[in-house]
DNA sequence: TTGTAGGCGTTATCAG
DNA sequence: CTGATAACGCCTACAA
């Protein structure tokens, strides 16, 4: 077994000093020919590679970014993710993941541990207890010390930064915009409790759209369900007791549960009643019926996040705070027509 | 803005020498109540914790665990991602996450990045083309230079490391059984490529049941998929030209995907033709019909395989190096009964 | 009780 | 052309 080998020791193997060493292995013209060869043979034969965690202290710059995400097995926050780490990788940042469970206890200690020199900046979703408690010092602690930070999804404007963001408000009135259009008279929403700004937002679009068509709002046909759930029991009720011919769900989960139980009640989708759900993963697509749903795009988001994290990081040095400018990039869904739709 | 703060500041701003500053952050009863006091206050007053880097490069420990895995947007590997995450926190290590993308390239070049100082060891699943070009030098150098490995699901005998596994053969074995228990005939299965081992062992469980049980093996019944596909030609021309009253599938992409051809091809499911399907996911719960499913246990996978990792980091401290030691651990995999199989 | 010095691995500056 | 020195932030054995 062989440890890595540092500069000091091929610097004694060779005997010459460890200055030379560095200088050879970055082929500055201050070393002879020779001497540079030399080292640079000794390196490679022993596989020398410099230390990151020294670079990171001398630089400071660790060519780490945070991502904190409020739970891993979820697949928009893994679509983002994947966009985060593929943009990363090609700029050479690590990515070190943490999840905060939707817990502000963990969002918080989880920061902590990172902002310790650990990270040069972090790209983060709000834990959903986070939103609920409306606490947000320990981002602001994070941004105090100069440290950049890009929100995505979950986001809130009470704290001043870069944010990535879809267009929550505007592709809930499309899609509902759309079940009217197809001729759906009532239209149910199956959506989170109120303290996910995300869903209030898509909440909003689906009110206004049909405020704008002539249709009234009924809170029948609004369903609140916990944001993770096992039991059925709300959702069957709800559908047993209302009546209605279309359902927007601020996520496919909701979807494909909500159009199981209208199935098992004898409903036709899309004939009876048409279903459209957001977050277009895999499960849409397997969905039977196939549920229309929309595309929140994650992995572009990440993507974008990313860029506009490194982006910050990497200018940092120069404009040294003169007057940070801070950004929303708001990336626009789109809807993917399957079959729990009239086409 | 107000950078943070390091030792260094902390003296010169209270006109003590950094160590007694160190010292007295640490209790230490060298000295006297009053310096201490005085530090303590004036570091809580400035948020001072100490850089991670620093210590990093001073204990050649840095608390970080690296975890490489083939794909992030996959059910299976994000639940034990969530297992690794989970148990890293309880023992205070960060966990950087890469993405293969099944690349050997792109597995080789991340793990010579988190080698060189980033990480403490390793925790990872191969990706498919490295297991296709059965190449595992960047494996081998890194444990040669002494660096913890844990391999998970995907794993290699060519390589002497600790392990983490299910018993893929003995439960496709189980799972086959039961069909034929149920009464079925002609059983099908539908799997990748050869070069996955663990698809290979499944398919090894599936052939060895069926002899147990007087059926003859019969290469028609046999699918090969590409890993990753979109494209259902291939699978609509088996349904079509194949005779089958049972499915089984190493996968629950797999098995939803052969589900609705089934369907669309007017079989009932599970009166015509049952599905059992690997990895237990929630595309499993959602399907319709509700795909009996064996449950890899992934979380638990990922509990195990941290918990190795970290010992093994944290003991070689003591023993360094007499003569490690590896382990295989297996994970009992379970078959989850639901719709489309008959009970 | 407090301070000094050396070292973790690297790079950059300056001197020889 | 080569080498000594200082610095990144922290810790600790050893002086004072």
């Amino acid at each position: 077994m062989k440890k890595k080998i540092t500069l000091k020791q091929i610097a004694r193997e060779l005997e010459v000093s460890i200055s030379t060493v560095s200088k050879a292995l970055k082929n500055s013209k201050e070393i002879s020919r020779d001497t540079t060869e030399k080292i640079q043979a000794f390196a490679k034969l022993y596989h020398y590679k410099p230390n990151n965690i020294a670079l990171s202290l001398k630089n400071r710059r660790t060519k780490n970014i945070g991502v904190i995400i409020p739970d891993i097995v979820h697949h928009f926050f893994t679509t983002v993710f994947r966009g985060i780490e593929k943009y990363a990788d090609t700029r050479g940042y690590n990515v070190i993941a943490c999840v905060s469970d939707e817990s502000f206890e963990k969002e918080v200690i989880n920061m902590e541990m990172l902002a310790n020199g650990s990270i040069d900046g972090f790209i983060m979703a709000l834990s959903a207890e986070t939103q609920r408690k409306n606490d947000f010092h320990h981002l602001m602690e994070i941004l105090d010390q100069g440290m950049p930070l890009v929100l995505f999804d979950r986001v809130t404007d009470e704290v001043i930064c870069d944010k990535v963001v879809i267009n929550d408000f505007e592709s809930a009135y499309m899609a509902t915009k759309k079940l009217i259009e197809d001729g759906r008279k009532r239209i149910a929403l199956i959506t989170t409790e109120s303290y996910l700004n995300v869903s209030e937002k898509r909440a909003q679009g689906y009110c206004n759209a049909l405020k704008d068509h002539g249709l009234e709002l009924d809170k029948n046909l609004i369903l609140r369900l916990p944001y993770q759930f096992e039991d059925e029991k709300k959702s069957e009720a709800f559908f047993a007791s209302t009546n209605m011919d279309a359902v927007l769900c601020v996520n496919e989960i909701f979807a494909v549960r909500a159009m199981r139980i209208a199935q098992a009640n004898g409903k036709k989708i899309p004939e009876d009643i048409s279903f459209i759900g957001f977050t277009d993963g895999i499960i849409s697509k397997l969905a039977n019926p196939a549920l229309t749903s929309i595309a929140q795009h994650g992995e572009r988001m990440g993507n974008v996040a990313a860029k506009m994290l490194i982006e910050k990081i990497e200018q940092d040095d120069e404009i040294e705070q003169e007057e940070a400018t801070y950004k929303t990039e708001v990336i626009e869904a789109t809807l993917i027509e399957r079959e729990s739709t009239i086409n």
